[in-house]
DNA sequence: TTTATTAGTATCGACTCGATACAATAAAAG
DNA sequence: CTTTTATTGTATCGAGTCGATACTAATAAA
């Protein structure tokens, strides 16, 4: 057993895969937060594709995500609309310019690699013991859990075909109930 | 089984650790990368601890690092000492002050809470899994390890109390054996 | 001795990021 | 129904990151 701690370690990869993200996105001229903005904004719900959404996402101050946000959409990755209840609020929609670059670009192929290196059984155990660390670290420090919508605790699957939220009270497609939300909450 | 990639959960651990660092570093006035240059100066051998291992550690440029490394000794953090037989060699030494920042500081107190709620079992099984995906990871990028000295493949133990390096063939102290070294290769 | 190579610094421009200030809208309080 | 407060988002500033480039000094190789 090496003496070195959980967090040494996760410092070491963060660097390795930050650096990662930062060789591929420059490609396109995007950096690493950049990225990872269009990232989560291609796999959250209607709920959660907005600047705020993003702010809370990537543990950021708003007037940051807002200059990367304009960013992406001067490139043409993402374009804002105007929420029809509420004016206050944009919601964020990738393009499929900003569709095919995360194609190409997440993950980055250091890591896609490693399926060809560990074996299916190997990576599933990492991808558990990493989910239990982030758990872990959410509840220590009150996160919010950003989990998929059919995870959460307001989730309400009706019929095979017909699933709910308790919380917006609003029907839900099948796909959107594999998203991110800002408001998951473990039940 | 949730279906997020070891990837995306690496990713989102990666910002938390990366915004409890830059929590942390502000009191003292330095940035996440800083804590970092200074974390892995303090746990790495005579050998190692150089610009340009702190280059190689981090993964970035050696004028970036070079700037940073400016920071850190204007701050009183470290003392450059140049080495005697090689004069374009400097090595880089961590003060009493910049001990006591670290010590304040890594790991963040929102890693160390964890092993409250954690079984120590199940901390030592996430350090295996993320150690593995470490190592892999390197692999594929054809990395330098980085290691502790003692699991080198130069490393020889004469005696008990006699260590010895068999690419620098010098004699290593106990203590030193148990640091980090940029020459390290796994057997 | 000449020519590479290595270790490190200095400077520049594009970008991040927190802080602050601000505008617009919505919700709550009176 | 008006006033106050909270929410969502943008704009601007300064300190710092980071890669690129150019440079110096010292060592190693030809």
């Amino acid at each position: 057993m090496e003496n070195i701690t959980v967090f040494t370690l996760l410092e070491r990869l963060s660097n390795l895969l930050r650096n990662e993200m930062r060789k591929e996105g420059s490609v396109y001229g995007l950096q690493p937060i950049q990225l990872e903005a269009l990232h989560y904004l291609s796999s959250c719900n209607r709920y959660s594709n907005t600047p705020k959404g993003v702010t809370e996402y990537l543990g950021q101050t708003k007037g940051t995500v807002s200059q990367s946000l304009k960013i992406l959409e001067q490139k043409g990755f993402i374009i804002k609309v105007a929420d029809l209840d509420d004016k206050r609020i944009t919601h964020l929609h990738v393009t499929k310019g900003g569709e095919k670059i995360l194609a190409d670009v997440i993950p980055p192929k250091v890591f896609s690699q490693i399926s060809k290196v560990l074996a299916k059984e190997k990576e599933d155990d990492i991808a558990l013991n990493l989910s239990t660390l982030l758990r872990s670290l959410q509840n220590v420090n009150k996160m919010k859990s950003f989990g998929v919508c059919n995870s959460c605790k307001h989730f309400v699957k009706n019929t095979k075909e017909s699933f709910f939220c308790n919380l917006t009270k609003e029907e839900l497609s099948r796909d959107e109930t594999l998203l991110i939300c800002i408001e998951h909450e473990l039940p």
